[in-house]
DNA sequence: CAAGGAAATAATTTCGAAAACTGCGCCCCT
DNA sequence: AGGGGCGCAGTTTTCGAAATTATTTCCTTG
């Protein structure tokens, strides 16, 4: 998240709702164009219009809820076209920021990197339920491993955008059924990632990332249910 | 601006407030750090608060002013730091949206780019007074023309962001007593920029606009009161 | 029977005030 | 003299209701 927010002392209710919309719609709990109405927010999350919207407002700004003037929210719709085109944005933004990471990284930085994708490998995704953003969840691992890859680019601006859009393909991997996903070796592309990355073999690792995020990006498209 | 908003029907007091204070924080006539406290924005833009909370907010979610919990907003600080991490992620992406737009382009694009040079050459920077948003200001002409270059990417998820780093970078050169400005042929860089890019010489292309923009953040640099 | 338009209904947006929180100064105690 | 708690003033956050805007319904008219 790209959210300029110092996260001090006690959190308030527009915050929670915030984390809690964002949980259900990056979970897929709530449905792509569903309408967003705040009598129905209030019951379902137990907080006054004031913090919602407040927690809509931010959403907006972040692609995932849309604000049309006078007519409310709605949750983002998702398409086949948006999908390519959120592959092919963060195809082109991660190559930059490994790239650059591989580049000026360090021994700390090896270090992250080899102690997220350890965490990553010792925990099987499917004992997770259902999607619930917390600490430890095996998504938690996945994301913190991928940003710890691009963490040495020297850039928080782009490491937000990244996240901003790891968030987003997220909610289409949610989206879909996830059958397809069982054979799939994924820690073994998450290894020879990291290999590539501490090899300072820039060319593999990009490649190997590109592709990481294509073959998730076409199984999302060929089991998944978009317009 | 990433906002996925349709500006539908009437606007509503929240987004005019977005839009004026976007325009104050932008226009430098909010100085960075400055405290944001509800009644003196109520005074100065004579809108309640609530609509003033949902600018704030989504204003916080573009990184314009920074939000901490219980403790209101403020106007984003602004540092030299900053500002160098800015330039440098704005070169990357606008690098690789400008590759991808020759490639691409057709056309169509090539006839906005040509378009957008023209309406840019016609209108002398210093005509105009105050930084102000509005059409067919010589700031709207320079965003545009920009735009332009880059509109043929093919993802309007990066065009987002590449507008969002264009309005920060904006801001810092609101920022900076704009003395030394006066001898730099802007006109002509984007001129060479416009040529290499219909020449469809990526490379060339490439290298002039980034020079272009590092030329600005070395002006605003070395005249600008940062810390 | 379709089209248009006005009233009724439902939703969003905004306001004003109450509640909760922060920061600071003051006082008391050791 | 120093440190810790108490309470007050100022600010932010939240609530509940009023005002505004969109949507539906139903009646009228061509």
């Amino acid at each position: 998240m790209p959210s300029a927010t110092a996260t001090n002392g006690r959190e308030t209710l527009a915050s929670i709702a915030y984390q809690r919309l964002l949980d259900d719609i990056v979970g897929g709990r709530l449905q792509p164009g569903t309408k967003l109405r705040l009598q129905f927010l209030t019951e379902r999350y137990e907080v006054g219009n004031s913090p919602l919207r407040e927690a809509l407002n931010r959403l907006s700004a972040i692609g995932m809820v849309q604000r049309e003037e006078n007519r409310g929210f709605r949750v983002s719709p998702a398409s086949a076209d948006e999908l390519s085109e959120l592959i092919r944005t963060r195809c082109w933004l991660e190559e930059t920021a490994l790239r650059e990471s591989i580049r000026r990284g360090d021994a700390a930085w090896e270090e992250g990197v080899l102690v997220a994708y350890h965490r990553l490998s010792k925990r099987n995704r499917y004992s997770d339920e259902q999607y619930v953003r917390f600490d430890g969840t095996w998504e938690d691992l996945h994301r913190a491993y991928h940003l710890s890859l691009l963490s040495a680019c020297n850039s928080s601006i782009l490491l937000g955008f990244c996240t901003q859009l790891h968030e987003q393909t997220l909610r289409y991997r949610n989206l879909s059924s996830m059958q397809d996903y069982r054979d799939r070796h994924e820690l073994d592309e998450h290894r020879t990632i990291r290999d590539a990355a501490l090899d300072r073999d820039a060319d593999a690792a990009a490649e190997l990332l590109r592709a990481h995020y294509r073959v998730t990006g076409e199984i999302v498209l060929a089991s998944g249910n978009l317009s």
